[in-house]
DNA sequence: CAAGCGAGACGAGACGGTTCGTTTCGTCTT
DNA sequence: AAGACGAAACGAACCGTCTCGTCTCGCTTG
């Protein structure tokens, strides 16, 4: 029914992103209502916030964005993925107006500060209560929902974990990490533990602890001598 | 209204496993029907492997189980507390008969095989459809649930650690770890990467994964030589 | 250039259907 | 006699679809 379907639940995705960033003056294309899109967002953002993810509503959506329930569902094909863009549109609002930069990591020359820094500055987003609750809730809808899954995969976690495979390249040839390092192994062992811990609430975030974790996983993969 | 609630979502909780496990001979107990209690934690079991979790409806199990919806109501206060009673009762009777016997892992003297060996058959459970879709569902509920998570913890998550650490402990007299090993650290680092891989689907769950896992793990709690 | 036209998104809300959690009823067990 | 049970009806909440009438565009036509 619709001429070009903005969330496509297929990995086949021809930036939707882009499409609401980039203005939109092509012919044939959909007029979509930024100001809607935006106040959708916006208060599907606030709502999972207040109320959580089990009382969040489409219903709820509409009625605080002011829009009709039918310019959701025309847009988006699921709860899920109005959650998904809007935490989407949050992180790339707070990085900047432009469209697809590439994320880059600072690089002191020390990856273990560098490290620790990184997941100093990752625990503390996790504690932010205004990241919490959407990011909480788009973990369930992931967890359960593969092809939401592989949009988040696509969208939001591969430019991250490029840029912090990255910075592990430029620590190994610095000699600061064993030549042959598994990259995505130490991302694994380096991440999971710090997300699982706030994701099961299993314990504190604390910066204690992010060391520590820093420490034993440079520890697992040293330079040789 | 219930004289005795048998799911309580406070921190404390008398026994209701036990409770549902030992005859129910005292006076003055709730008269509860337990081909009825089973028949329910089976019927959500199947149901949430057939439908998945988004689909699960206590009407539907209630249905399956040939039971009224107020039986359900009576001793259950959310579908994720029926669904971890169900996984509960799963893993419980899996193991044997008796109330609360503690766990222990196998012990060769050889932490590394032991480890490889058991984080293998740990991915090939995660891999296990009947287990899948139940426990993927738990995590759900239990993400945004805190209570619920409370309760997890005391019941499931920590018999099993602590059979985890004192395998370690075992590990750490022998000197094939670090003495000073932080032993917490060590099973996040182990156990999460495992874990979130499968929860997110982020790659594959094979031998060859988990086998350098823990090789990578151990080199990070180097003994003393 | 300006007036008119048609396509399509929009806000609003009615619709039938499903599930919720509660309540009532009669039965059966103890 | 008390209380848990199966069954089923109930109002409320949301679902996802649909139909309105309005509005903003881009294109055509005079």
């Amino acid at each position: 029914m619709h001429p070009r379907r903005p969330f496509v639940k297929t990995r086949r995705l021809d930036s939707f992103i882009l499409c609401s960033v980039t203005p939109n003056k092509t012919p044939g294309t959909p007029r979509r209502n930024d100001r809607s899109r935006r106040a959708i967002l916006d208060a599907a953002r606030e709502l999972v916030a207040e109320k959580g993810y089990a009382k969040l509503t489409i219903e709820a959506i509409a009625a605080r964005a002011g829009v009709g329930k039918q310019t959701i569902y025309r847009w988006w094909p699921s709860k899920g993925a109005v959650l998904l863009d809007s935490v989407l549109a949050l992180s790339q609002n707070g990085e900047g107006e432009g469209a697809e930069q590439a994320i880059t990591l600072p690089d002191t020359g020390d990856v273990e500060a560098d490290l620790k820094a990184l997941m100093r500055a990752t625990a503390a987003e996790f504690s932010d209560p205004s990241f919490e609750a959407p990011i909480r809730a788009l973990n369930s809808e992931i967890a359960n929902d593969p092809d939401l899954a592989a949009v988040y995969a696509e969208q939001v976690a591969a430019p991250v974990e490029e840029a912090k495979r990255e910075r592990l390249r430029s620590a190994r040839r610095a000699g600061q990490i064993a030549a042959d390092t598994d990259l995505d192994l130490f991302l694994d062992m380096l991440y999971s533990p710090l997300y699982q811990r706030w994701l099961l609430r299993s314990g504190e975030l604390t910066p204690q602890y992010t060391d520590r974790l820093v420490e034993a996983v440079l520890r697992a993969f040293p330079p040789a001598k």
